[in-house]
DNA sequence: ATTCGCCTAACGAACGTTAGTTTGTAGTCT
DNA sequence: AGACTACAAACTAACGTTCGTTAGGCGAAT
């Protein structure tokens, strides 16, 4: 990937993350760089490819912070903790990338859309099972797994809809605060 | 509100929520009911005409659901455990317009815009009002208010991304595992 | 001499919407 | 009972616009 592949497809997602992609036309993203339409297609194939590569660079990195997690022996809570605070720094590092990951992935067609799905699938696989370790080592309150599981991601996927860099909670602080209230939420009360 | 005006939206909805609004095209959803495109403007006045109905009229569910609650003087945590099952309870038994609520608000323009963001802000308030009573009774943990706010609306609106209607959990004990999840995060262990 | 980045020009398709008309049905008057 | 009116709901046909994309060329840098 070229600097300046690089460079379009930066303002391409900020463009998209503002209007969302089935609302975003090609011009859109062309007259925010100064160019015309058709030059873009000297960097990319079509419209899909700029959401194909924003979506799946994304996962790629969702994937590797879990598969490094998971080398480590920690046990389910640090794991969990661990995962929690990958996650936030990902999304409030790639803010829009991450919204457009999280939002506009639907609109992926054909093989794309399933290979997606699948990696998704893969990721929430991977954060249940810290959950379940943590219920098998007694840590964690016995309940409906996937429910959770998703609970869990819900909480922290969200954090992009208000997540503001010029606020006063860094992304530390965020995955901090994040990490306490849904660990409260699974771990045994030591009566 | 006509019958078949009734049921045609119902239509809309059911692809507006597969598709996304954006990509939805008026064909699309004409062809759905087997008419023809033109059709539709007998009952509507534009495409947008269908979201600005969906979009208000899932608020003010949520508008009353919220005002009735305010007027029954229960503590912080039986206001916040009611707001969450009746949240729970609109978003499930109104599962395409939830989504398209959730998801499309974004494309209304002009003044419909203004009004639905200024709706959704004065929702969030009413929860935050309740979690902010219930630090002020000293039962919740004091908290950065705006994030805990925040962190219970994302778990219970992530509900519709997973939520089956044929699935084992309905939306009472799924109002029930999340009120607890949400609320052994906010009270206070009692030492 | 080749490659890179961009251009102009234009394509066919799909878009939201409109104007004006037809059809079926229900109620009213003779 | 049959004719007349009124209205809702659909139709046909088309409008101007915008869409994603392609073909082919031009200038500057390597």
């Amino acid at each position: 990937m070229t600097e300046r592949k690089r460079q379009i497809l930066q303002s391409a997602q900020a463009i998209l993350k503002k209007k969302g992609y089935a609302a975003t036309s090609v011009r859109d993203i062309a007259k925010s760089l100064e160019i015309e339409p058709a030059s873009l297609y000297s960097h990319f194939s079509s419209k899909e490819d700029i959401l194909k590569l924003t979506c799946f660079d994304m996962a790629s990195k969702f994937d590797e912070a879990i598969q490094e997690i998971n080398t480590l022996y920690f046990d389910a809570e640090q794991q969990l903790r661990m995962a929690i605070r990958e996650h936030v720094q990902i999304l409030t590092s790639h803010l829009d990338s991450a919204i457009i990951f999280l939002r506009d992935w639907r609109n992926l067609t054909g093989e794309s859309h399933l290979k997606f799905v699948e990696k998704r699938n893969s990721y929430e696989n991977g954060i249940r099972k810290m959950i379940q370790t943590g219920i098998d080592e007694g840590r964690f309150n016995e309940s409906d797994i996937k429910f959770a599981t998703l609970t869990v991601l819900s909480s922290v996927n969200w954090i992009v809809e208000w997540y503001n860099p010029n606020g006063k909670l860094n992304a530390t602080q965020i995955a901090e605060k994040l990490s306490n209230f849904i660990l409260s939420g699974l771990i045994k009360n030591k009566l």
